[in-house]
DNA sequence: GGGATATTTGGTTATTTTGCCAAATGTAAT
DNA sequence: ATTACATTTGGCAAAATAACCAAATATCCC
């Protein structure tokens, strides 16, 4: 594997790793139908706002949501549509795990 | 947010976890191409055959590929054919992500 | 059975990630 | 300018991951 594609992995991976948590594969859910401020999470997901807002800050980082101030709040929109089709394709996977282990029980 | 969407976000995550490694992410894209034995994998991948081994059982455990074994060998494949149409779909994320780059040079 | 090959498992250490707290920053309202 | 509110940042302790080595397991060939 050559320096420049292990770059390539790295990079892929990390944009994978972004949205390998709970909170932020919640969140950014939450995200596909239209932006919302910070706040609107903090009243949600049980968890200090530090946190949350460093949750968000590692999304973004990724490229996978954007940011923008106004007045007191910062709103989060998702910038690439197609990370939820992206979803889809996990929950089929859990699908077929699902029917894997009622085969396991049947 | 319920106990079960709890769970059912954990879980989604999981999967995401198992391909936001570098090596585990090369891992499954090379199987697109069709099984491999792990073999294949240690003559190529500069890492001990026990991580190897290891990166494998994690995607396994995700649901995302199957092991088969034949003789001395075990081959692995893939069990989701969407997880490269999602791979792409980081490939994306990370071409805005350059696209933004080079906006902030010029 | 004994040796060779392919893979997995267990154990240990180093690194990374997570989550909370406290403190800092930015913005609006009085 | 002071206060209140929204969010980010820095620091630290706990938990999860990763990678290596050594040992265990499974299969084949002799």
């Amino acid at each position: 594997m050559t320096e420049t594609e292990k770059r390539n992995y790295n990079a892929k991976a990390k944009v994978l790793k972004a949205l390998a948590h709970p909170t932020r594969l919640w969140m950014a859910e939450k995200l596909v139908d239209g932006e919302k401020c910070v706040c609107e999470f903090v009243n949600v997901i049980d968890a200090d706002f530090s946190t949350i807002s460093k949750h968000l800050s590692v999304l973004k980082e990724a490229g996978i949501v954007d940011a923008e101030k106004r007045g007191k709040q910062v709103f989060y929109r998702l910038k690439v549509p197609c990370v939820m089709g992206f979803v889809r394709c996990v929950e089929s996977v859990l699908n077929n795990n699902d029917k894997a282990q009622s085969c396991l029980m049947a």
